[in-house]
DNA sequence: AACGCTATGCTTAGTCA
DNA sequence: ATGACTAAGCATAGCGT
């Protein structure tokens, strides 16, 4: 057995640099997700654009953006009223050119990033129809997948009698959302005996 | 006498788009608040540079930054020259901001198009996860789902039945494929009537 | 380095002034 | 809008793994 032998929980801190490399570094992560999680709450809620550049302690880069970082950055720089990149531009029209091939090279970097996320998805989704045989014509299942057919009716069977047992329990459908509403059409569930109606003309005996 | 009417305190909310103008307003402007404290005590405790751009759904736009925002804008947009980047300055040294601003037109399209190619994607998972809502515990099945599940049953009901008759006119599994190869197993099929066995206990009455 | 844990400290949704 | 207040919900410091 574990002996503990101290305070547990959070312990507030003084708003100094931390001393400790090794605690810096933790609290550097935790408080960047933190600090990331948040902008993306705030873009969810709220619906607006953000862009986030952190340059780590150890001269790494983090970046956060919603759509993304560049073009809120663009945006940033572009902006009407802007006098970064308009004072830039006319000032130094040399810095300009290597801020805009920076640019087109974070662009190409999004490129490759967008396009390995499509790549990736191109196979969930082949996993996904793959997942979806059932629909195909019973002949052309194969033995593992009559099998699934099986377990997933067994599985769909236990949930049915959980379902039989709590509406009996709480025939008033307490903590039972959404199912109610559909009991004029479908009838389903009804009874709370295992022969269960899902159609006018289709029963399953389980 | 002040009414106090039931709740005070923080209450959950969920993570989507706030409707109501008003409550949105005021969230924004608590929580990029928020986010800014974070930012600037993640910027004392650790000591980094950070550079936030947020752009209000009024359309203005509020920025943090330490030790200012172009100063973090300009490392981010300057930092690793790669070799994309190399090459297009060395390549095209004349190459003038026009030329650059369409490239970078141009990739902002294409990476449009990646995106809503990846969105596209991300709707089709979606869908296919939301096929195999049949795996959900039935009490959260919803009206519609409960419906696709009764054309499918019909369906591999009809199936079925097709496969009955088929099996009965060749009886030596002629033209059937993958299915005879598991009659020891699951003795799928095994009768020409409308009850079907997939497995020792569970029975499907059609 | 990344993750889990727990007990705080901190943030904030809803409301009123 | 701006600020205060309250009670919950969340974040996270310090530890162990």
């Amino acid at each position: 057995m574990v002996q503990k032998n101290a305070i547990q929980g959070r312990q507030k801190i003084t708003m100094k640099k931390i001393a400790k490399k090794n605690n810096l570094q933790v609290t550097f992560s935790k408080r960047r997700a933190g600090l990331f999680k948040k902008a993306s709450e705030l873009c969810t809620l709220c619906g607006v654009d953000i862009a986030i550049i952190v340059f780590s302690p150890a001269g790494k880069v983090f970046s956060f953006g919603h759509p993304n970082v560049d073009s809120a950055v663009h945006r940033f720089l572009t902006r009407n009223t802007s006098s970064v990149h308009y004072d830039i531009v006319e000032a130094h029209p040399n810095a300009n050119i290597r801020e805009l091939n920076a640019q087109i090279t974070n662009l190409l970097e999004m490129l490759e990033g967008e396009k390995r996320k499509g790549q990736a998805l191109d196979e969930v989704r082949e996993a996904g129809r793959r997942q979806c045989w059932w629909q195909a014509p019973i002949h052309e299942l194969g033995l593992s997948e009559l099998q699934q057919l099986r377990n997933a009716m067994e599985e769909l069977k236990r949930n049915v009698g959980k379902q039989a047992n709590l509406m009996q329990a709480a025939p008033n459908g307490v903590g039972i959302s959404n199912f109610g509403t559909q009991e004029n059409e479908m009838n389903a569930s009804s009874s709370i005996t295992q022969m269960h109606k899902f159609g006018p003309d289709l029963y399953f005996d389980f």
